[in-house]
RNA sequence: GCAGAUGUAGCUCAGUUGGCAGAGCAUUCGGCUGAUAACCGGAAGGCCGCAGGUUCAACCCCUGCCAUCUGCACCA
């Protein structure tokens, strides 16, 4: 009894033989520590992997295996990496190392976009300062460094994109500007203008008169600029009223055939220069429509007396104050759909086609009459209305967009009355708006047409470089038709159909991209593939001088020698041999009968079309990617939701139109990262976290921990809070597996207990838990459910191990002798435990997941990677619901003791559990499967103290009791003895060994053994 | 403006067919000192975005609103 008096019992460890009983202890031995230090070991790993050629090595692995290809989606060569990169490449590792280790061959093949505007910029951007003009310089020599400037970003990226751990054929990734990725672009290209769907057409698109070419929307700039606005009326050449009200209806009309025959759509713009390209007016269903007559006026203006003007509701009294009109009376409802056709205002002097009303959804009631008038030629939402209802202006007579505006801003040549021998000028050379406007309105008054006139300050387009306004402008562009029939092997119907058809038979992870695509599909208008530019895949066709016939295509014989010879040229050269002079020369001389007759077309492909190919020339090609025949391209595409409108489209249509179906069978998207607030990081906002600071102080394990924490799904915060959470995890992750490193040191192959009946039930139902996690494990990676992964593993390291089992096992690890069955059972299953978690991990944790492995095994482990592991086979013996059931059991009476002995040590009781002796009373027949739970067990080790008793019996008063735990009640004892100077329990057999007076009887035991040992 | 998504503890996330709001981390208090810049335990912490509705009962179902994000349209 003497050395049990409360705390200072446990202050006299070794004093009376003055031994230190440590060194007969087994002891935690690692020297893996505790500190990670990722910053500085992580590029060793990245060296050591390289110098083992650990991706080949994974490729030899995986060989006759089933593939699993992601395909990787090609990020842009233009700067450094940014947080956005960084998780992308990340969730494709973690799904490449999964995939991999769960059976499959998953090959990466990391891929640029090299091709583009951006690029283009960059580089012209150096020639400006150099005082140099880009059009002096020869095409291909501009290429050449444009070449050059991807090349330099890819070489970043590549490190960058490394250093995040990033597994996969780097040293043979595939670039847009590869000459075989350039040859194989434009042979696809080829192939829709063979099935007939490429065309050229046109389009409007903004166009800079002061630089004479077209620009994209990056190029260009919002500035405020006072502009004309006008109030034209179209009269009513054909419709009906039907809905008048009863003023009228008394007048004694015929309602029934009553004809607009006196009134005037009335339209408001602030282009009057676009006024000879229109071809119809908009309106919208969602607006009430209503005839209006001018009853009088305020003063001589362009409004008179008795006219009748069809205008919205909302809008009727702004117009009534712009044309001065005193008293403006309303006749009646209008519902445009009624109108069918109105004249054009210049109609007599050349605009004699019919004007139609079309229903048009952008249209509203927010500014001007109502109604928007539509020049096809000149606007994007015009061109649409143009293009939806593209039959029934053919029917008008109106084949095709009309081009009023030549690329010197004057009016063509055919213009009536604006275009001819002196044509009016819409934008000078100096970036003022001309003459145009100020005719046309003159021209309006006197036809009558004008109704009000005024002036507007708005925010207009202007060159993002020459500062001068910008028109839009259609121009001729190739396009791939979604709505025109083609066959494409078996398949056959429209472009926009066989689309539909395969979105159908994708899966989409989340299932909600499915309706964004496919209304997006559904929707969108034909393809516009070319663009004036320098920097990309040319468009490899000829057309016929004063044709809109083009080679190659079905009906020119010599189609396929040509493509031969365009592909030949390319392989030998790349894409730059289609800007040399003589290409034309090259690859169709003697194939028609005069060259002479055969323009080379020098437009360039847009990007996005590079980037659709990639299936084609980069996992088709790869023996490595290839999947067995039958399947689609690839398993998977893995982008930003952005995507829906870019890659994962350009990718579907491209291969829909020349294979027949989606290049992927399931496509996943992320969200956005943002800041940790939840705002889009921007530079101004000066909110943008740089990845790569993230791994220079903390490491890219705490990164990728990061990224497998986060429902990557939806946009996810991201901030110093988020890295310390990430790291915090991390921390006891590493501690943990520290702990099984530092007791697997003692582990020893030889010993292992074989046979799971003979172990322990606390260790089978460990083996139990990691055949459970095996399962949930697996299905969690194969349904890239990563942060489940991390949530699962994280709680079992914290609840199942380290306060658990491992607390438990403590005293049998450190203490038993070295041949003690119970010990071998639980290095046995620390040592499954082990590979179980290494395993699971280190797709996610894969720098760390390595280190812990080389710790291990260092020069003889087999293998040499962690990453060329397999998740382990759980074998189903571990499987064991009834242990499972018992264990619960006993982890809620468990719950109640520890719950005792806190009260103990609040009061001062006790320190340590070891100095506690519970009983714990089963009061009732409920909870008898409680008591029985603990047949056979040591419930003093499963509880950590130093002696324990069960009793099915009432309580006395005032014993412990937790309220969720009914009939159990603990009476925390004090252990009765003295303390074991080795094991620190105290017990009543302590001093019984005479040559080991301090220990107790299984200390000495286990001390002698080492004693002899050693001696 | 239109469409979609999201909103649960300080952070990261669970929450089954409606049935007493959960975990890990962080915080705080305590214990241990043989996992030690570690380990164990206790506690505190929530108008489940807001407001209605359905229901005996709503985080969950319905309606509206708010906030954030994404995409589209940014206009005549």
């Amino acid at each position: 009894m003497a050395k049990t008096d409360g705390k200072n019992g446990s202050r006299d460890n070794g004093e009376e033989t003055g031994r230190d009983w440590r060194e007969t202890l087994f002891l935690p031995k690692t020297d893996f520590p505790m500190r990670a230090g990722l910053p500085n070991k992580e590029p060793g790993h990245i060296e050591r992997w390289a110098e083992m050629n650990l991706y080949q090595q994974l490729r030899e692995h995986g060989k006759g295996r089933e593939k699993f290809v992601l395909h990787d989606g090609p990020p842009y060569a233009n700067g450094n990496i940014h947080i956005g990169h960084a998780l992308n490449k990340i969730l494709k590792d973690i799904i490449i190392r999964s995939k991999q280790m769960s059976g499959y061959d998953a090959n990466y093949v990391p891929g640029w976009d090299c091709h583009g505007l951006p690029i283009e910029w960059k580089v012209e951007e150096k020639y400006r300062k150099k005082k140099l003009d880009k059009d002096e310089v020869p095409v291909n020599e501009f290429r050449q460094e444009c070449r050059d400037f991807a090349k330099g970003w890819i070489d970043v990226q590549k490190q960058q994109f490394q250093r995040l751990g990033i597994e996969g054929d780097w040293d043979n990734p595939y670039l847009t500007m590869n000459f075989e990725a350039e040859r194989i672009i434009a042979d696809e290209l080829m192939k829709f203008a063979m099935n007939g769907s490429l065309y050229q057409g046109s389009k409007p698109v903004m166009w800079s008169v002061v630089e004479r070419t077209a620009l994209a929307e990056a190029e260009v700039e919002y500035q405020v600029k006072a502009s004309p606005t006008i109030w034209v009326k179209f009269p009513i050449q054909t419709g009906r009223i039907k809905n008048l009200t009863h003023e009228i209806n008394t007048a004694g009309q015929d309602l029934d055939n009553m004809m607009y025959s006196d009134a005037s759509v009335v339209i408001w713009t602030t282009t009057p220069w676009t006024i000879p390209a229109n071809r119809a007016i908009a309106f919208s269903k969602r607006i009430n429509y209503g005839l209006y007559e001018v009853a009088s006026v305020e003063e001589e203006g362009f409004a008179k007396v008795g006219e009748k003007l069809v205008l919205a509701d909302a809008l009727a009294e702004s117009v009534q104050k712009a044309a001065k009109i005193e008293e403006l009376k309303r006749l009646g409802d209008v519902d445009p759909s009624d109108i069918e056709t109105c004249s054009h205002p210049f109609v007599g002097q050349g605009y004699d086609f019919p004007v139609r009303l079309y229903e048009a959804n952008y249209v509203t009631d927010d500014a001007g009459t109502g109604f928007v008038h539509i020049a096809p030629g000149h606007g994007a939402d015009d061109y649409i209305v143009y293009m939806a209802n593209q039959r029934q202006f053919a029917a008008d007579g109106i084949t095709e967009v009309p081009l009023t505006v030549g690329a010197d801003g004057y009016y063509m040549p055919d213009v009536p009355l604006f275009g001819g021998d002196d044509p009016k000028l819409v934008i000078n050379q100096k970036g003022k708006f001309d003459n145009a406007n100020p005719v046309l309105i003159e021209a309006m008054i006197e036809a009558g047409a004008l109704l009000a006139q005024g002036k507007l300050k708005h925010d207009y387009p202007h060159s993002w470089r020459s500062k001068a306004p910008v028109i839009f402008r259609n121009t001729p562009q190739w396009f791939v038709a979604v709505d025109k029939t083609i066959e494409v092997g078996n398949t056959k119907g429209t472009l926009r159909d066989i689309a539909m058809n395969e979105l159908k038979e994708v899966q989409f992870i989340p299932e909600t991209g499915r309706n964004r695509i496919t209304a997006m599909v559904e929707g969108r208008p034909d393809w516009v593939l070319s663009r004036q530019r320098a920097w990309g895949v040319p468009l490899t066709l000829f057309v016929k001088k004063g044709t809109t016939k083009y080679i190659p295509s079905a009906n020119f014989a010599n189609s396929d020698k040509l493509m031969n010879n365009i592909n030949q040229a390319f392989a030998k050269d790349g894409a730059d041999a289609w800007f040399e002079d003589d290409i034309k020369e090259r690859v169709l001389a003697g194939l028609v009968d005069n060259l002479d007759d055969w323009e080379k077309v020098t437009d360039i492909l847009d990007v996005w079309f590079d980037s659709g190919c990639t299936h084609s020339f980069v996992v088709e090609q790869r023996e490595s990617l290839k999947r067995e025949a039958g399947k689609r391209t690839a398993n998977l595409y893995l982008e930003g939701s952005d995507q829906h409108r870019g890659w994962f489209q350009s990718s579907l249509l491209e291969s829909c139109g020349t294979r027949g179906r989606a290049p992927y069978d399931a496509v996943l998207t992320h969200g956005f990262t943002l800041d940790k607030n939840g705002r889009k990081m921007s530079k101004s906002l000066n909110n943008v976290v740089d990845p790569l600071k993230i791994i220079k102080q903390s490491g890219a394990d705490i990164l990728r921990l990061w990224v497998g924490s986060v429902d990557y799904q939806d946009d996810q915060k991201f901030g110093q809070e988020a890295i310390r959470t990430a790291s915090d995890a991390y921390r006891k992750i590493r501690n943990t597996i520290r702990f099984m490193l530092g007791n697997l040191a003692h582990y020893d192959e030889a010993r292992r207990v074989g046979n799971v009946a003979d172990m322990p039930e606390l260790e089978r139902y460990m083996l139990h838990r990691l055949h459970n996690l095996d399962k949930s494990i697996r299905e969690d990676y194969a349904a890239y459910d990563f942060k489940k992964v991390f949530a699962t593993l994280l709680n079992f390291c914290t609840t199942d191990l380290s306060a658990f089992y491992f607390d438990i096992r403590k005293d049998t690890l450190y203490c038993e002798a070295e041949d003690n069955a119970d010990r071998l059972a639980a290095l046995t299953v620390m040592d499954e435990i082990f590979n179980c978690i290494t395993a699971w991990l280190s797709p996610i944790l894969a720098f760390s997941m390595e280190e812990v492995w080389l710790s291990r095994y260092d020069e003889a482990a087999n293998p040499k990677s962690v990453h060329l592991r397999q998740f382990p086979d759980v074998p189903d013996t571990w499987h064991d619901i009834e242990i499972a059931k018992k264990w619960r059991r006993i982890r809620k009476v468990r719950r109640v003791v520890t719950g005792a002995l806190e009260v103990e040590r609040r009061e001062k009781r006790i320190g340590s559990s070891l100095e506690s002796a519970p009983v714990v009373y089963f009061e009732n027949v409920n909870v008898q499967e409680l008591f029985e739970a603990f047949e056979g067990q040591e419930a003093a080790d499963i509880f950590i103290t130093s002696q324990a008793s069960l009793k099915m019996e009432k309580a006395p008063g005032g014993v412990f009791r937790l309220d969720d735990v009914a009939d159990i009640a603990v009476l925390p004892d004090m252990a009765q003895g003295k303390k074991c100077a080795r094991s620190w329990k105290v017990l009543p057999d302590v001093g019984s060994d005479a040559d080991y007076p301090d220990l107790s009887i299984r200390d000495a035991a286990a001390a002698r053994a080492y004693d002899q040992k050693h001696s």
